[in-house]
RNA sequence: GCGGGUAUCGUACAGUGGUAGUACAUCAGCCUUCCAAGCUGAGGAUACGGGUUCGAUUCCCGUUACCCGCUCCA
């Protein structure tokens, strides 16, 4: 059974060092949230497993790390500039908020309400007497102009020429590198790029712990296809499943993930079918990963507004230019991490009655590989294990963790609650000194989920020890 | 951003207009031969700023953060 509250998550990742609230000695900052020294093991896991899987093991994929910092007429010609762009109003009555622009288009027209300025809107809806929705009175505030994405200055002066934006998605990093990987890597259709990257928006609301946060990290691929070759539908199929797949094989469960087909009407402007991975969440259900049909929008516009030439040349007939159709699957990095620890806490009735709290987190992406734990605070019992975890960090990559403090059995439980899948104890058989316990050089490593022990000879155990 | 609520060691809770307690956790020592034993000791908190007051953690104001709801959401 999984975390049922997040106040349970929240409460572990700080007491455990998952994850921290940011700034938090002055007092926070609002919704920004630090990984800690196990959050980030955790969370690099997870990169590493992702990249592993959709750039690594595949000869269709290559990857990419663009800057957050991009010449501004990206975000013009991808349509970021001007749609996520909202003019808000107030009722004074109220106080309740709308999208001015909504109100005044029922009232005169789409059409009409477009050729307007943002100081326009509100004058207008006093004049065409639109009432708010929520008391019906008509006493607006002046519309107050929200958009997304973080703004910021390139360079010394700050003046508008030096104005730049942090990228609201990574996506377009890839798009605007695609003419480079072309001529560079003797890439054929269909292949994709994939990347791992910050982005940055102005969410008006935030929360959830990580869930939704205005700095966070997605995994995101671009996969160009020639749409008179490849079956988009297909391949979206394809893709669907792979995202099904990547969630599951890493440890959730299929009964808390769900697909979710966007409906027409919410469908956005460069898609032409959208659908999520949802995961069951303590508050519900919540997007977790996308994949989207982009057609060949994002490379029509930056070829438009660029002046330069995107077209990929067929390598079987060169006379056929033309530009590639995409499919963008994209995960949230800091959701995914949060799935995996709701998913992994577990409480368990043990037989003499007590509670035990577990992470049982899949072992490729647990923080903590394996313990190696003295049996006793002995000199020798400790001089004996410290040798052999010397021997595995060096003959091995695994993040092995060394604990002495309080008795065998608090430590256990305390490998269990940051969800270190092995514990290796090294006893007074591992010494020689008690048959009774085994023999000299082997040592008892015990399992996190089964509480299973098994002795194993020293020599054996690094092989045995695979994530 | 709006409305309402909340803010005490790491965590969970007490409490008080006059020395801020407890449990667990953490650290040190003793003890301990496999699943949170025990003993001794230590460190650690009234979110921040201002006001009222002889004195404020407590009352008042502001700020910040968090929670619930609304608005919004590539």
């Amino acid at each position: 059974m999984p975390a049922t509250s997040l106040d349970q998550i929240v409460s572990l990742c700080k007491r455990r060092g998952f994850i921290f609230p940011g700034s938090e000695i002055y007092g926070g900052l609002a919704n920004t949230w630090d990984y800690g020294p196990l959050g980030v093991e955790l969370k690099n896991n997870v990169k590493r497993e992702w990249w592993e899987t959709f750039v690594h093991k595949r000869p269709d994929m290559i990857g990419t790390d663009a800057a957050i910092l991009m010449n501004r007429r990206v975000w013009e010609a991808s349509g970021h500039v001007t749609s996520f762009t909202d003019p808000l109003i107030d009722c004074k009555k109220c106080k309740a908020r709308f999208r001015g622009d909504k109100l005044l288009e029922e009232k005169i027209g789409v059409e009409a309400v477009t050729v307007l300025t943002l100081d326009q809107i509100q004058p207008m809806m006093m004049a065409e007497n639109v009432v708010c929705p929520n008391c019906g009175k008509n006493d607006w505030t002046p519309t107050k102009q929200f958009n997304m994405m973080f703004k910021t200055h390139q360079g010394v002066v700050e003046d508008a020429a030096a104005l730049v934006y942090l990228r609201p998605e990574t996506a377009q990093g890839m798009f605007v590198n695609f003419k480079n990987v072309i001529d560079t890597m003797r890439m054929r259709l269909p292949f994709g790029m994939g990347q791992i990257g910050k982005a940055f928006r102005n969410e008006i609301t935030p929360g959830n712990f990580t869930f939704r946060t205005r700095e966070f990290e997605q995994m995101e691929i671009e996969y160009f296809f020639d749409p008179s070759v490849t079956d988009w539908e297909t391949l979206f199929e394809e893709w669907k499943a792979l995202e099904w797949e990547w969630f599951t094989s890493l440890g959730l469960s299929p009964k808390r993930l769900r697909f979710r087909e966007h409906t027409q009407e919410e469908l956005a402007f460069y898609s032409t079918r959208t659908i999520d991975i949802e995961y069951l969440f303590p508050w519900g259900w919540g997007e977790l990963s996308g994949l989207a049909n982009r057609t060949d929008y994002d490379l029509a516009q930056h070829e438009q507004f660029s002046g330069q030439d995107l077209k990929y040349t067929d390598p079987d007939d060169p006379t056929r230019k033309f530009l590639p159709h995409v499919l963008e699957p994209t995960f949230g990095c800091d959701r995914s991490v949060l799935t995996f620890l709701l998913e992994a806490y577990t409480e368990e009735i043990l037989e003499n009655g007590e509670t035990r709290t577990v992470m049982k987190f899949h072992p490729s992406i647990a923080p903590i590989d394996i313990a190696i734990l003295p049996l006793s605070k002995k000199e020798h019992l400790i001089a004996k294990a410290k040798e052999l975890y010397n021997k595995i960090v060096q003959e091995t990559d695994l993040v092995v963790d060394f604990d002495v403090t309080g008795s065998i059995g608090k430590r256990y439980r305390r490998q269990d609650e940051i969800g270190t899948p092995k514990a290796v104890t090294v006893d007074f058989g591992s010494l020689g000194e008690d048959s009774a316990q085994g023999e000299k050089d082997t040592v008892t490593i015990r399992d996190r989920d089964t509480l299973e022990q098994i002795r194993v000879p020293i020599g054996e155990l690094i092989a045995s020890l695979e994530r």
